[in-house]
DNA sequence: CCTCACAATTTAACGTCGTTAAGCTGACTT
DNA sequence: AAGTCAGCTTAACGACGTTAAATTGTGAGG
């Protein structure tokens, strides 16, 4: 038998990436520093601008990375349920993953993942009838709506981790001078054991039944 | 009549949220740092900390006050028509000021000026016959569409105006593989010369037709 | 076998950031 | 006149992204 590779242990781009994850999950977004994804690879910072030119490009990278195990599981009887199912899946893989949606702060990334989603979304928009245009913003709509619900889901939860969060005490006390009737009433509901699925579910399909609305009659 | 006041010039939460504003509008969000403020105000940085915890709490100060001068202009004959107006009025405002919509990356804020436009919100929705947790809710969805909305369209905007972007560059890359088809129908209609803001309306009446469903009938 | 080239990494450092600690200063109080 | 203390300055810390230069090991050419 051959011997092992004999060539030194190899940084590559995709190692780069996996240890940029295992950062995330460990310290979280604010923990993800070149200097810790190095530290994890043993080696020293400066090394990764090798492999990639600055820290966006590896954030690209790793979002996509973070995209690679979600495969959806659709039924193909109606096309609306299969949207609605993807989102619910997209959702749960973005929280499921540490601070997944902070990658995301601006528009638009692209890798071979994503663009694989994307491609799935598409067909199935386009073929229920939308035309290409109205496809692709229906598309965007429906991703910002999942990221940014995660963003909001995410951020509540760990509120609620950490115990209290000055926000909230902030709020209750604005609404103790009796300013806002209205939100005095609401605050409350903002509290654990709401229905969170059935909400995000219910955003969602409002979305689609607008989607609907786009395919030509007739 | 009295001398007029003795005292040395002395700051202010509300002169130094005035300077934050000065220097995201000239600067951006990434010139947005605590010694550009201070510099607008003739001022070291540390000087800032007597007035502010820290950075962040700068921020939320300075999101809400710039939220101060948006007076919404309803019509007060359909709520789902005064809902969606809103909607386009927060949204031309977020526009309008340079990059405030990064001002918000995480959940909720909280201010003055915040909760009297949430009470606003609330007051409508629930006025039209939504439970509290409901109106609650809506009002969550809403404003996530608007800001995600936002950000994406300020994307778009800044992408445009410093001329060719590497993510698009690489879209079109990929999309010339033949490996997505779909996508190659709908990267053209991400050009200039769409009706932005009718697809931004058709996505807010969309979550309002979804609000309308929340109201118990009869 | 030697040497050259060069890919891949280290060492060292720069400039910037948010933030803290300690010192100064000048207006008010007593 | 002395003292207090709010409100600022000066100085500095540690961490960040990033760059430049030096270094190492490996494979190819003579």
């Amino acid at each position: 038998m051959p011997p092992p590779a004999k060539v030194r242990p190899q940084l590559s781009p995709d190692l780069v990436v996996d240890a940029a994850a295992k950062v995330l999950e460990r310290d979280g977004f604010d923990g993800l520093t070149m200097r810790a994804v190095a530290a994890e690879l043993k080696v020293q910072a400066p090394a990764l601008y090798w492999h990639f030119p600055n820290k966006d490009a590896l954030q690209v990278a790793l979002y996509d990375h973070l995209m690679a195990d979600l495969v959806f599981e659709l039924e193909g009887r109606d096309w609306r349920e299969d949207i609605s199912r993807m989102a619910q899946q997209l959702r749960r893989h973005l929280l499921a993953r540490r601070d997944v949606a902070r990658l995301l702060p601006h528009g638009f990334f692209v890798g071979p993942n994503i663009m694989a989603q994307a491609e799935m979304i598409l067909a199935i928009l386009m073929r229920a009838g939308l035309a290409p245009k109205d496809a692709g913003y229906a598309m965007s709509t429906g991703f910002s709506y999942v990221v940014t619900w995660v963003i909001g889901e995410a951020d509540l939860i760990a509120r609620r981790a950490t115990g209290h969060d000055g926000n909230d005490e902030l709020a209750q006390a604005m609404v103790a001078t009796g300013a806002y009737p209205h939100f005095a009433q609401v605050i409350g509901s903002f509290e654990v054991g709401g229905d969170v699925d059935g909400q995000f579910v219910f955003g969602m399909n409002c979305l689609i039944a607008g989607f609907e609305q786009l395919i030509p009659k007739g």
